[in-house]
RNA sequence: GGAGGGGUUCCCGAGUGGCCAAAGGGAUCAGACUGUAAAUCUGACGCGCGAGCUUCGGUGGUUCGAAUCCACCUCCCUCCA
């Protein structure tokens, strides 16, 4: 155990998870001293978390199989607050009731990464509206914020954009959220002998401030590691597509969009999000890449990095689904798929829906835009135009878009009842006469 | 409370009475090339198949005509009190 641990910084220097850490000098050191707790921060800011989290999630999780205790907090408290760090502008305040309902489902989710039944390193999922909910304002402000100089935060480069740009600004509100954060960790060391805190690079001012009022309030050596910021080789921001953001929750981004997701990556990224992304080991991932290189073609990259994500998150009946209609899909003759396939196909969360008898709109453009294969009717216009619209295999025109009953007609559809459509190279949606 | 500056289509950002559905860039979508990749090239990019309809913080005016002018309201920023 001791071992693994000092092979756990350099395996996360290796995979570049580490950006800055605060003790450095000391926390392999301390590491090494036995099983420790170390803890992240999530905060509820939807129904679900999305990738951008899953960095995190899975270092609680390295964590833990080094032979430490990992601590997941959600923040009920700092929810309600609003972390203003390298935010451009002041964000609206959810009610406490939505934040109540988020902070469960975060709780649930964040639960599946981590082992609850691991002994001593058995992790814990906390909400530091425990500890601040009766907290009084004239003891936090005696107690708490007595330990904070204005002149350091307003030092902190992640509100400094908001106090120094025009055109934005910051409320005390948000300005104080980095003092709930520090909290967080004083209490976290208190009650639990949590030692060091975990977070993206955007966290880092939050972090050194929770180590400073710890040492205040406890005089408690802790640490902070941060995990640098995911970046794609293009440039584009990492973990949005042209449906938005890829979620954790299957019922917002499916399993099949998941995988997907991981299937397009970029080559030039794959490689760093599998050492990222996946426990897979370096060496092994190394391995990999040079197998690519020589190979012409394409690279297994993407798919072993789709495989092992998806598993991660969604579990092998997730990623079977995925895959199962994947292989449907881009291997071979989509048309050909039997009628159990078809069918399956609507089970394993592949965008369908129901077609009325009666009552169809009058053009494809709305039609297929209602069923969320584009945005607009002009886009289906635009790929109708270039023969990019594929109705069980038959590539339509703009000629066909007043022409809805004809090409759904019920002769036309496969097994007498289902319409493959697809738009472009990678959407489709299946229709079912009802 | 006072003075000044600002709020433009997803984002940044031009536009100061008609030539404006609104420059340019980014993002996004589609096509070609490919490997469901990148780069590159092409087209689209408020909504509508179309005629046309609805936009430039909000409301109401001036005008043949307003994102552009006027009044009031609202939100943000800077300085002063």
């Amino acid at each position: 155990m001791i071992n693994m641990t000092s092979a756990l910084l350099a395996e996360l220097q290796q995979r570049e998870l580490t950006f800055q850490i605060a003790g450095e000098d000391k926390l392999p050191e301390w590491l090494n001293g036995g099983s420790r707790s170390l803890y992240c921060g999530f905060d509820p800011t939807a129904d679900s978390l999305h990738i951008g989290s899953l960095v995190p999630l899975l270092m609680l999780r390295r964590f833990q199989l080094a032979g430490h205790r990992p601590i997941a907090l959600v923040g009920g408290a700092t929810g309600l607050i609003g972390d203003p760090s390298f935010k451009a502008q002041e964000r609206q305040l959810n009610t406490p009731e939505v934040v109540e309902s988020w902070v469960e489902k975060l709780r649930g989710q964040v639960s599946r990464f981590v082992d609850f039944d691991a002994g001593a390193q058995s992790a814990v999922v906390v909400n530091n509206l425990e500890w601040t909910r009766d907290l009084d304002v004239l003891t936090f402000l005696r107690d708490i914020g007595k330990h904070f100089s204005i002149n350091t935060m307003i030092q902190k480069e992640s509100v400094k954009q908001r106090i120094e740009r025009e055109g934005s600004g910051i409320s005390f509100t948000e300005f104080t959220y980095m003092i709930l954060q520090s909290y967080d960790f004083a209490e976290l060391y208190k009650r639990y002998d949590c030692g060091l805190q975990l977070g993206g690079s955007d966290q880092w001012g939050n972090i050194t401030g929770g180590i400073d009022l710890t040492r205040r309030m406890h005089g408690g050596q802790v640490y902070g590691l941060t995990m640098p910021l995911i970046t794609k080789s293009d440039g584009s921001k990492f973990g949005k597509t042209e449906s938005g953001t890829i979620w954790l929750d299957a019922a917002r981004t499916s399993p099949y969009s998941f995988y997907q997701f991981w299937l397009s990556v970029a080559d030039s990224d794959a490689y760093r999000f599998l050492r990222y992304f996946t426990f897979l080991e370096v060496a092994d991932i190394a391995e990999i890449e040079r197998a690519d290189a020589e190979r012409s073609g394409r690279p297994e990259a993407q798919r072993i990095l789709a495989e092992e994500v998806t598993r991660l998150v969604h579990g092998d009946a997730g990623l079977a689904a995925a895959k199962r209609i994947t292989e449907s899909l881009f291997s071979g003759e989509p048309e050909g798929l039997s009628e159990p396939d078809l069918e399956q196909l609507m089970l394993d969360g592949l965008p369908s829906s129901l077609l009325p008898d009666r009552g169809l709109p009058e053009t494809l453009t709305q039609l297929l835009a209602d069923a969320g294969l584009a945005a607009s009717g002009k886009q289906i216009k635009d790929a109708l135009q270039r023969d990019a619209v594929i109705i069980n295999g038959s590539a339509l025109g703009m000629a066909d878009n007043g022409a809805v009953s004809a090409v759904f007609a019920a002769d036309k559809a496969l097994y007498g009842r289902f319409y493959l459509v697809r738009l472009g190279k990678k959407k489709y949606h299946l229709f079912a006469r009802s």
